[in-house]
DNA sequence: GTAGGGTTAGCC
DNA sequence: GGCTAACCCTAC
């Protein structure tokens, strides 16, 4: 075929509006696009354009006015342009659809619609479709027509021609455009199958007039199921399926049958939908004008076998023609001309005919193995075609389940092959390894890596994109799973030690780590403990062993290294922040265990206790001397007198197990400390035993609260924290909740920063400034805290 | 005990 | 995803 230039330019424009006219378009729509076709290009190469658009506008008139009339008047050979013109109605395209016209022009156009070739796009997809080698495999994947290759064998050479799909006006560039966006899309294949499925819908739906939608709807009302839209359009499929099995009498019963898919279709809430047009209209521009030839070659084929049919001479043709033209062009349309036999007649030979057809016989291999000429094979071509774009799964599924179609099967292998034949960087075939991951389809040398390939477990390649992506989910995950395991873990440790503390199985792990605990403030009062005799008469025995120059009054150090300190009134602070730092709960259990496992000792001093905490002056004295063995500086830090002389007794004591002890100062509370002392006696504090509360407010109800402080103070214990043992290998704990500073604890923090820094050192005493605001801090804050919190105070504003 | 870097969670 | 504050870890 020989087109000019121009024609060449329009013809993507030409298809488009072809396509258009052969599915039920909007005739506004239509006539706008015709009228864009200049007058040349539309007399010399879109004649068809001209015919299918008339053949719409003739369809779009009101049919209610067209009467019954089998209408011998207009010859299928005529045109609809001439029909138009002998109704007094121009084609001008301008055309209202209320325009009546003679009753024959029904059947003309039924006729006429049969009699038209099919859609240029249709037929080019068709071609495509059959020849395997005619356009590259890159194309047909993309074009998501590549498995229908599967159900033709038929091998063409490829045509040859020219490129004339060049934009050479805005028009052909809008379709360019779109063309580029379409080869770009990955989801071809969906696209189109939802553009046809569309299409479908939408040929089951014309603009038909009140006439017809009280058919439409008369044929809705018998249907028995509501299915919905897909399930309507499976059985319909299924039911086109069938030419070879399904024959029809002649002539007009055989439209009469044909209605009966029509009424299938309706039997889902079916409303119309806008066809992809614009898709449609642009994939064809991914096709090469090389194969006008076969396009024409198609056109001409069609016309014969337009002619053959409308001499009744070929039956299976026919039918096989007519249920293509269903497919493609509509066939509610005709079930316009449905005038005499009733719906349910109708209805019910269908059935029988689909009773015939085995389900293997319902794919498009099962069919085409009955067919045995060439026309045949075309029409199931077009079935293919149906079944792909409508139901992929269903093509490939009947596909790869018919034995007897191998050499489908080995279409599909090498065409499978063909797509990864090119390295995605170099774009040079070769030994190429192939992204694993399911949507890449890169494609690489190992060499145009620009590293090592990376393969997982299975020895599987992956696209270094690719390998990202699952490295980044798989770290993702494992952070997830990181997270959630320690929680678990820290929950199980929590209830383990819970479980252990309670058992006394094992000994009790550092009381820092308890930082949540169900276990109530309540158990304080627990601590007026029964044994105290026992217990103090067991520290007196341990403080007489202790070899130990410090002198540690290691009350249960065989376990737990806590050992027992005083603190004074001054330091009545530090023990309450102790105390709530590392939980009063834990501290009063662990008390409490120490003193049920001490056993049952004989009295040093001949003295009994009555209570841990509750007004002996013994125990004030045992405590007294562990501060006494403990204080290297030999300074005892009393508050009055009574602490005094418990000092006193304390020392007393110690002298006669300890000469060491000799040194030692006893000094009231109230007296400045040396910084030695000070620090020393600070040093030491990590838990404290909360019998009494350190802070009011916050302790356990009915215990001393209204105590005097300073008695408070002297019966106060501090536990101090040492290394800790695990009975299993360390793990992080449980990150700690987040509190926020208040701006009393900044300023506080800033204060203590004010007074404690040395501008000489660098060295903040976060400790110090700790104790300083720690009645404004909050309780779990430790000096690290306090450290954090001015750095990022600092970052904040530098000169603070 | 402290400094400094790293990590995490919440917010935008 | 970036930023920030709070928290954590490790070396010294």
């Amino acid at each position: 075929m020989s087109s000019s230039p121009k024609a060449c330019s329009w013809r993507p424009w030409i298809w488009a509006v072809e396509f258009l006219a052969s599915n039920h378009a909007e005739t506004s729509i239509l006539t706008d696009l015709v009228k864009k076709i200049p007058d040349d290009v539309l007399e010399n190469d879109a004649k068809n354009v001209k015919e299918l658009a008339s053949l719409r506008i003739l369809e779009s008139l009101d049919v209610s006015r067209k009467g019954k009339c089998n209408g011998v008047g207009f010859a299928p050979s005529d045109c609809c342009e001439n029909v138009l013109r002998q109704e007094s109605l121009e084609p001008n395209y301008d055309l209202s659809e209320s325009e009546t016209l003679r009753s024959d022009v029904e059947s003309f156009v039924e006729n006429k619609r049969l009699c038209l070739p099919k859609c240029t796009l249709k037929q080019l997809k068709d071609v495509i479709l059959k020849d395997g080698n005619l356009l590259p495999s890159s194309l047909k994947e993309r074009s998501g027509l590549l498995i229908n290759n599967l159900s033709d064998g038929v091998t063409k050479r490829p045509p040859e021609g020219s490129n004339c799909d060049a934009p050479e006006n805005r028009k052909v560039e809008d379709l360019s455009s779109v063309k580029r966006v379409v080869e770009d899309s990955v989801t071809a294949n969906q696209r189109v199958a939802s553009a046809c499925k569309q299409m479908i819908v939408f040929n089951a739906y014309p603009n038909f007039g009140a006439a017809m939608k009280r058919k439409r709807d008369a044929f809705c009302t018998q249907q028995v199921v509501e299915g919905n839209e897909l399930a309507s359009f499976n059985e319909n499929r299924r039911v086109e399926d069938v030419p070879g099995g399904m024959v029809s009498d002649s002539g007009r019963d055989e439209s009469n049958l044909d209605k009966e898919p029509q009424r299938k279709f309706f039997k889902g809430d079916i409303s119309s939908k806008n066809v992809d047009y614009d898709f449609v209209a642009s994939k064809k521009l991914k096709m090469s004008s090389t194969i006008e030839a076969d396009l024409l070659r198609n056109n001409k084929q069609a016309t014969r076998n337009v002619g053959k049919m409308t001499q009744g001479a070929d039956e299976p043709k026919k039918v096989g023609e007519h249920c293509a033209e269903l497919r493609t062009l509509g066939g509610s349309r005709k079930a316009t001309t449905h005038k005499t036999k009733s719906c349910d007649e109708a209805k019910n030979k269908c059935e029988q005919s689909c009773s015939l057809i085995s389900p293997n016989s319902l794919c498009c291999g099962g069919v085409k193995a009955t067919m045995e000429n060439d026309h045949q094979r075309e029409f199931l071509s077009s079935v293919g075609t149906y079944h792909d774009e409508n139901d992929d799964i269903f093509v490939r599924e009947n596909t790869f389940s018919n034995a007897q179609y191998s050499d489908s099967q080995d279409t599909l292998a090498k065409l499978n092959g063909q797509k990864e034949e090119l390295c995605t960087i170099c774009k040079i075939g070769g030994q190429l390894l192939v992204c694993s991951s399911g949507s890449c389809q890169r494609v690489v040398h190992e060499r145009c890596l620009g590293g090592v390939p990376t393969f997982d477990a299975k020895r599987r390649f992956y696209c270094p994109f690719c390998a990202y992506s699952r490295a980044a989910a798989e770290y993702s995950d494992c952070k997830k799973q990181l997270s959630l395991t320690r929680k678990a873990l820290a929950s199980f440790m929590d209830r383990e030690k819970y479980r252990l503390r309670n058992s006394n199985v094992l000994g009790r792990e550092n009381e820092n780590h308890l930082r949540e605990t169900d276990v109530s403030d309540k158990c304080i009062e627990q601590n007026n403990l029964q044994n105290s005799a026992s217990r103090v008469n067991h520290a007196r025995s341990m403080i007489h062993m202790k070899e130990k120059p410090s002198g540690s009054f290691d009350l249960i150090s065989s376990r737990e290294g806590e050992r027992v300190v005083l603190v004074t009134g001054d330091e009545n602070t530090v023990a309450k922040r102790n105390a709530e730092r590392s939980g009063r709960s834990a501290s009063c259990q662990s008390i409490r265990e120490q003193v049920q496992q001490v056993p049952e000792l004989d009295v040093h001093n001949g003295k009994v206790y009555n209570s841990f905490c509750g007004g002996s002056k013994e125990l004030p004295v045992v405590e007294k001397l562990q501060e006494v063995l403990e204080q290297p500086n030999g300074v005892i830090l009393v508050k009055n007198n009574e602490e005094r002389k418990i000092a006193s007794q304390a020392v007393r004591d110690s002298e006669v197990h300890n000469s060491n002890c000799k040194d030692l100062k006893i000094t009231h509370g109230n007296e400045p400390l040396t910084e030695t002392s000070r620090e020393q006696d600070v040093s030491d504090q990590l838990l404290v035993l909360p019998c009494v509360p350190a802070k009011p407010l916050r302790c356990v109800e009915g215990t001393s609260g209204k105590q005097d402080d300073k008695s408070v103070a002297c019966h106060s214990f501090r536990f101090q924290k040492q290394e800790q043992h695990y009975p299993y290998p360390s793990v992080p704990q449980l990150r700690r909740k987040k509190v926020p500073w208040s701006d009393a604890e900044e300023e506080a923090l800033k204060e203590g920063v004010r007074r404690f820094a040395n501008n000489h050192d660098k060295v903040m005493p976060w400790k110090k400034i700790l104790e300083f605001g720690a009645e404004i801090f909050d309780n779990h804050r430790t000096a690290i805290d306090l450290k954090d919190k001015w750095r990022n105070i600092c970052k904040g504003s530098p000169k603070v």
